[in-house]
DNA sequence: TGATTTG
DNA sequence: CAGCCAAATCA
């Protein structure tokens, strides 16, 4: 078992005993130990009782209940609260908005179990009876459930990844001469699949049925016609579609869609479109140069690729270094020293941009005007030993409520870029999210706009800004603007890139690693910045060393 | 820590 | 009765 499951069940645990109002020394000790876990640079994983002991904030008492839970799998003191708390009571805790504490008089004074009853209440106007309780926090209540509803059933593509490839393996040895693909949002590499599609060639759906229903990773496997229905084990659901070898590559073109795409395409063609042999024939016949299945969303490509002027999409490969990234001065797992290597070791980059919290940012350790400098210096030292590399010094300030940075001037010129985002208040009015954004894009100061939504995928709907002008503002100001390559983030969205990239606007694709595993999120940023036709020219982080530091010079010397 | 909501 | 404080929650 990894440390974020651990963690997880630490919290979720702290979280059972503040509602069933247990000993809050307790619940303090537990929750401080799920965040330790969540924040150790190793696995706790086959580590002795006495060695549990001796790691920081955990005491006697706490590992011998991980001790139990690695062994075991759960905990006895969990499932002792688990078993008096209703299922729909513990999933309210995930409701942005509501607490332990809230949650217990939701369940004990209104008598309410379930989140379907408590949208129920909102929309009967019974929560505000309830002590604590407003209109506002009502109406901020029904809200999230609404757009928890909208996303039910509904996975980050970076949680269907691992299963889905996981199944066509399976699929790939026990038909290994079918043809075979993803087709669908999964084969678009959409940030959120909603339906794993997988097209087969050549396969009676008798013999292909009975297969499948043998398999692991496969659930509630159900034959209808050609279709195979079924769940992935998250809960996804599967549709596989068996065809004759013959209509393969038709129908991987069409249930790879979108429907308005494949509209578009098929009624271009005159001649009658007869079994092609390839995708490419299909475009071919409608005068299309072929579309990589990512860029077939939205009609921005369709244009380009009639005039056979299709972008070359850049691929992670062309990342030559990462901008971006926490270490452990702030919130982040890995020291300065770890990351550094890391990135040249590991992942073969020229370079790396630290840009860990500023000082507002409190609940992330943020660092204080004096942290920054003895962080710089530790940098120029690395930079001196380490060879072959660079560490560049950033900072991620909080644009603060009135837009401005979170340091004075004397400060902000010492760093060699900086990322500007929003961290604190995102109930504003477009209007001055919009503003408040705007200005932090005109300080001389900023070199690229993070996260520029603030949006959390299926968890959090981010606030609306005017994005248009927003990126007019960071073509003015000769600011780049990220995508933020968490999966959760994927901000800014990919139907925005073109529009920017048109203004002249770059992008960059930056993990905002909290730990060296999250580098991998850089695959992800990738993935969408593809579909928003990203080349590796307009990709702030796909420059070499030396063109990057004169990137950095030159805003420096503008200013 | 600091903002927001509520009582 | 305005204004302040305390508690819960989030980032």
């Amino acid at each position: 078992m990894e440390n974020k499951p651990i963690a997880r069940t630490l919290r979720l645990l702290s979280q059972l005993m503040e509602l069933h109002e247990v000993n809050p020394f307790k619940i303090k000790s537990i929750a401080n130990a799920a965040f330790k876990v969540d924040k150790l640079s190793f696995p706790l994983a086959g580590k002795t009782v006495a060695e549990l002991e001796k790691i920081d904030g955990i005491g006697k008492s706490l590992a011998a209940k991980i001790a139990q839970l690695l062994e075991t799998g759960t905990m006895g003191e969990l499932q002792e609260m688990l078993s008096q708390t209703p299922e729909g009571v513990v999933e309210m805790m995930n409701i942005k908005g509501i607490g332990p504490k809230k949650v217990a008089i939701i369940w004990k004074e209104l008598g309410i179990e379930n989140v379907g009853e408590l949208y129920y209440a909102c929309n009967e106007n019974r929560l505000v009876e309830a002590k604590g309780f407003g209109l506002k926090t009502q109406d901020e209540i029904k809200k999230v459930i609404e757009f928890r509803m909208a996303g039910n059933g509904k996975f980050l593509y970076s949680q269907v990844e691992k299963e889905a490839n996981e199944l066509m393996e399976e699929i790939r040895g026990v038909f290994p001469e079918a043809l075979k693909h993803f087709a669908g949002e999964f084969r678009r590499l959409n940030e959120i699949i909603s339906e794993l599609v997988i097209v087969i060639g050549s396969l009676n759906q008798q013999i292909a049925f009975k297969a499948l229903a043998e398999l692991d990773t496969l659930k509630n496997v159900v034959l209808n016609g050609t279709h195979i229905s079924a769940e992935l084990t998250n809960g996804l659901l599967v549709d596989i579609i068996c065809v004759d070898k013959a209509d393969y590559y038709y129908e991987l073109f069409v249930n790879t869609g979108p429907t308005e795409h494949v509209d578009a395409v098929l009624s271009r063609i005159n001649i009658p479109l007869e079994q092609p042999e390839t995708e490419e024939i299909i475009y071919q016949k409608a005068g299309l140069a072929w579309m990589q299945p990512e860029i077939r969303d939205g009609d921005t490509f369709i244009e380009k690729a009639a005039e056979n002027k299709l972008p070359t999409l850049i691929s992670y490969h062309d990342l030559k270094g990462t901008l971006h990234n926490h270490s452990t001065w702030s919130d982040g797992v890995n020291t300065l020293e770890e990351i550094a290597l890391y990135c040249r070791d590991e992942l073969k980059l020229e370079y790396l941009g630290i840009c860990d919290h500023s000082k507002s940012a409190f609940y992330a350790k943020g660092l204080s005007i004096e942290r920054v400098l003895q962080q710089q210096e530790e940098i120029d030292h690395l930079n001196n030993r380490i060879t072959g590399f660079h560490i560049f010094k950033g900072i991620e300030s909080d644009i603060l409520n009135d837009g401005s940075l979170d340091y004075p001037d004397e400060i902000l010129k010492k760093f060699d870029f900086i990322v500007a985002s929003v961290h604190a208040n995102l109930k504003m009015t477009e209007d001055k999210a919009t503003a408040r954004i705007i200005k932090a894009v005109e300080n001389p100061y900023t070199t690229i706009l993070g996260h520029p939504t603030c949006r959390l995928l299926l968890s959090r709907k981010g606030y609306d800004i005017d994005h248009k002008k927003v990126i007019d503002a960071c073509a003015t100001n000769n600011v780049v603007i990220e995508i933020n390559a968490n999966p959760l983030r994927l901000d800014l969205d990919w139907r925005w890139h073109q529009y920017a990239l048109d203004k002249g606007v770059m992008l960059s694709i930056n993990p905002d690693a909290h730990r060296n595993s999250g580098f991998h999120d850089m695959h992800f940023g990738t993935n969408v910045a593809r579909k928003g036709g990203l080349t590796k020219e307009m990709c702030l982080n796909a420059l070499t060393l030396a063109e990057i530091t004169k990137v950095f010079e030159k805003k420096r010397a503008g200013r």
